[in-house]
DNA sequence: AGGTTGCATCAATGAACGTCAATACAAGCT
DNA sequence: AGCTTGTATTGACGTTCATTGATGCAACCT
């Protein structure tokens, strides 16, 4: 179920020193903006934030997001995949519910490529 | 030429206390996602990567942004525009040529609101 | 005034996106 | 084996988006 996510903000690669730093490539700019198009749904943002909300390590069942929105349970499934596959969250099935969790350090890497410029040498 | 500018991650009113910190609600949601649906195109992240590797106070001469691109300039015009209503940079016309720059601190906020939980007592 | 350059707006088009009803799949229960 | 509940996938539909050529506007230069 962890399969098919993106790498950019990845553990490894610090993918590029910030948005600030330098001109972002092509290649970089592509990867970057399907995290951001990921974010760019209130309701993908919505679901993000109750998930992030239970804090490191923490999970989410399925089942107490769908009722939090107007929406049909598909359309939920459907923006938890997209949200999956921006590599923002992972799931697990147990028993006969999913739980949702946010991957560890995303959301910490995606700040940090936001704000200062990072020059050099980050890998230490 | 700064009007309709959003001020979700406006200088005073800091938004909302994070994406972790608590649930977001339907409209702090829907005005967080125009920002990131802004930032999520390959072309508009590199135009605000060009734009933000000047640093504070810099700015750029749109004749120096459409050359770096294989699109047409309405196209290049059009995402700067999209940009700019997202709140995330503004412009000016100077002679013959529009510069473009990065509002101040736009980045700082979002990358707080990314990360930290960032708990109450923000604005000191 | 006329011509030229830089940038924005308009109108049209094809692609991508959000949503849902229907359906399929997985797991527990009887 | 059947039924029921929770979740994912499929297919379709309307809307939004990215892109372009044509056009308009602003400023400089003869």
């Amino acid at each position: 179920m962890s399969n098919q996510e993106l790498e950019v903000i990845g553990q490894d690669a610090a993918c590029c020193a910030g948005l600030s730093a330098a001109p972002l490539d092509d290649d970089q700019a592509a990867e970057l903006a399907k995290v951001f198009k990921a974010l760019g749904d209130p309701v993908r943002l919505r679901l993000m934030s109750m998930i992030a909300s239970r804090g490191e390590g923490g999970e989410v069942c399925v089942c107490e997001l769908t009722p939090a929105f107007e929406l049909s349970q598909p359309t939920i499934s459907h923006h938890l995949k997209l949200l999956r596959q921006a590599g923002l969250i992972d799931c697990e099935r147990r028993g006969t519910w999913v739980y949702y969790w946010v991957l560890p350090g995303v959301l910490d890497r995606l700040a940090a490529f936001l704000s200062a410029p990072q020059s050099a040498g980050a890998s230490a």
